[in-house]
DNA sequence: CTGTTAGCGCATTCAT
DNA sequence: ATGAATGCGCTAACAG
């Protein structure tokens, strides 16, 4: 591959010179500008993006390092950030924790490494040790959709809180009172928020306050389903089912059957994935939308690299309605 | 962020042994070991990869590049590269083409710059210039899923054939011989090898040559709604649909709508997502593992950047029956 | 075994 | 406006 000299020997200028050509300098001759154009496109020349990052300061890169990228939520999440990172000049360094923290800190490691100018993330395990390094180092950090006690960092997130109020509203014009929750894991966030909101609106909404209805799931769908599958089993089964993300009601819709009716119980999911439109269960949903959650986040981390002070921002949700009409109940 | 130097000069020894020593080089003695061990975690120091890629040839990463993360067969195969990459010690940049050719070739320059050691992708454009550029500079590429008339790359692909073999004798066995199909871009190796089985595979399984019963999708699940649509408003409704991908075979199944009768028609996809199993209507599949392939194709990656020749690979298909039992129909 | 030196590709001084 | 020189952090070659 040809370096930055062999186009200023081709084009009989200094490197100086046709650096300054290559960059769109401003103090460069017409004369110049046209021979080192011409050698740069002659001998296909192409900017080595990390020897120039180790001279200057900025790497033009950023890491995002989401909890699994194979849940639809995050996928999307990933996309989004990547897709605005892009239209500011910047590459992203995906990484998958997996939802394990052990990957989680190498991750962090190989990104510092790296030498990105930011990192979006959305946080798993408290006290990381990986996360103090990082921020100790100056680099900026920004939170998606989840946060963090034991580190202060700008976020952005969705108002829990507010989405669960929309979906028991929701639930309560419906007509429910016993309704089966499943929480999300309460070291996470979202996961803790969720259920606190569900335990504080309880008597408001008048629902059932029965521990049989609340049971915790790690946000994959198969714990949706073994959550489901046990809240079926109770002598008083729970007319709606509640689920605290989308792949969690995803998995407690499969333990419902193809053969259920949906008159028969009501699905409502925190999340709006896409194939809820599809369903022959209607899955009502509160919705978040992780593409806008990205894009804010981008935008907070660019300012935060430029060194300006960002603030963490609280999106609200929007209630989708996908229930069957009251007449069918 | 300290460097080498400061860990050198903390630990009283040359730039030189400290870098031995970090890079576990052999001829160290024990006493410079544990200084220099001992004043890199002191000083909470972490190697430069930028400044370490820039003095060796090797970058250890990898460039991804996936036609659309938000396809959940692109998502696994992204998570799945990325895995194997990092068991390798390899980190990756994953990129999005989002189906846009301009926006490939702008990654790939992009990967390029980087000097990643190698590129993954699933190429979506012929007589793509850049490519033909990396594949010059000597950069070892892999293509997964897709392949190129264009360019000769090593590829992990699927038996296209074989896998629409195992889906027509599955529609045959259940007696179907107006069977709809929903192809893929012709302009996509898959869905012209796919298409081409078909049309090679017709008289063999009796099926209808009605013109009217191929349709071309994009293979995203808007393009599988809109083609279903259109064949069962045909007066000779087909008795089977089989769509070319995943997200085309979601997107027939809404528009059967929740109330459609598992007896009424019998769907059919090439690819197989983990949501098919929990679905009203059952969808059986041509199962082709995303996470194989990507295994696969890294562990050519790996090899081709160890100047090893590599071979294409085809991997057989797997049919997975999710119909309803034969007395149901 | 270790210190010294050079140089990877580039941008940026400082002269001119 | 441009050339020469310097250094970013690191590894490798060469002496010792």
């Amino acid at each position: 591959m040809p370096t930055i000299r062999d186009v200023a020997n081709a084009a009989g200028v200094s490197v100086g010179t046709a650096s300054r050509v290559l960059a769109g300098h401003a103090a460069t001759s017409e004369e110049s500008r046209a021979s080192v154009t011409a050698a740069a496109a002659a001998l296909g020349y192409r900017m080595n993006a990390r020897a120039r990052s180790l001279r200057g300061s900025r790497t033009q890169t950023l890491g995002l390092l989401v909890s699994d990228v194979r849940n639809p939520f995050f996928s999307e999440l990933a996309h989004a950030a990547e897709h605005a990172a892009g239209e500011h000049g910047y590459l992203c360094l995906l990484a998958n924790a997996n939802e394990d923290a052990d990957q989680e800190q190498r991750y962090l490691d190989a990104f510092a490494s790296q030498q990105v100018d930011g990192v979006l993330m959305t946080p798993q395990s408290e006290n990381n040790p990986e996360l103090g390094r990082i921020l100790d180092d100056g680099t900026p950090v920004v939170f998606v959709d989840r946060t963090l006690r034991s580190h202060t960092v700008p976020s952005v997130t969705v108002d829990n809180a507010g989405g669960i109020r929309s979906a028991l509203e929701h639930l309560r014009r419906r007509g429910h009172t016993r309704v089966g929750y499943i929480a999300g894991p309460t070291s996470v966030s979202t996961g803790a928020a969720r259920l606190a909101a569900i335990d504080e609106l309880r008597a408001e909404f008048g629902l059932d306050n029965d521990p049989l209805l609340v049971i915790e799931g790690d946000f994959r769908a198969e714990s949706g389903t073994d959550a489901a599958l046990r809240m079926l089993e109770l002598a008083d089964r729970p007319t709606a089912i509640l689920a605290a993300d989308g792949l969690m009601a995803l998995g407690a819709y499969a333990a419902l059957g193809p053969r259920a009716d949906p008159a028969d119980i009501e699905l409502v999911s925190f999340d709006d994935l896409e194939i809820f439109g599809q369903l022959h269960l209607p899955i009502s949903s509160v919705s978040n939308d992780p593409g806008t959650m990205a894009g804010e986040a981008v935008r907070m981390l660019l300012a935060a690299i430029d060194g300006e002070q960002v603030e963490s921002v609280v999106l609200p949700t929007r209630f989708i309605d996908r229930s069957a009409p009251r007449g069918e109940r």
